[in-house]
DNA sequence: ATTTATCTACGAAAATATTCGTAATAAAAT
DNA sequence: ATTTTATTACGAATATTTTCGTAGATAAAT
């Protein structure tokens, strides 16, 4: 881990580092058989997604006898982070504000949520007044 | 307008609409104008790219004399809405939650903006707590 | 009137992303 | 031992998105 993501995963490389974010490690097997579950899905098809990624070093793998474990090399954070900046930008022209607005007027976001997102506002607040 | 947009625009597109919202009506050249102040892009691309989103009925145009007029077909805040959807599908698995609380982590939000953030949630508790 | 500039239409090239067929290999099952 | 099954590697087909060249038309400039 450790490598600041700067270019972006596709939407089905993201899709395969969610499940790996997940598991862990896990073999193509797995990581297309939970693909499976949402979408129609070749094996082949994940296998190279998963290989294609390797060669980007977005995935380490390492051999255990005859097949492969993989493992995301990007974390889920910071991963987040950086699709969250780019989100913003070409959405929200750049206003976390908007976005962020918008997310809790028609997102379901629950009271014990509103609760947890006042605490991390009060922080911020005190942080900002110093 | 008043057609909810289902299909997500291409990157390219939300750049070109993003401008139109601004604009309201626009030429080709206007856009493209207003393009070039952050990436190069040649006036032909930007008319293809005006012409397949007419197409799809993203924009609508009038003509005026020689040249076309065009117009976004699609709301801004519907379109912001869709794609944070998707956004927070794909990128928090389904958690706005999530999502609000990397923005105000780490996106740049003022306190006045906080304030206004604070306003809202005090409206939502309200709300469900009907 | 001719030339120049500007616009649209159209098709196709280029770039990117996704899907899958086939072959080689090795393990597991019969 | 042979067959069946599961795995990887690889190349290529398909699909999608982006870019742009060329041609035709019309207005503006000379």
């Amino acid at each position: 881990m450790e490598n600041i993501p700067s270019i972006k995963p596709t939407e089905s490389e993201l899709e395969i580092l969610q499940i790996l974010w997940q598991l862990g490690k896990a073999t193509v097997r797995q990581v297309n058989d939970e693909l499976s579950k949402f979408k129609e899905v070749g094996y082949t098809t994940t296998l190279k997604l998963m290989q294609i990624m390797h060669e980007k070093h977005i995935l380490s793998r390492t051999e255990e006898g005859r097949y492969h474990l993989y493992q995301a090399e990007i974390g889920e954070e910071q991963t987040q982070q950086l699709l969250l900046g780019k989100f913003v930008d070409a959405t929200f022209r750049g206003s976390a504000m908007k976005l962020v607005m918008q997310a809790l007027g028609n997102q379901d976001v629950s009271l014990d949520e509103l609760d947890e997102i006042k605490k991390l506002i009060a922080e911020k607040e005190k942080n900002l007044n110093l």
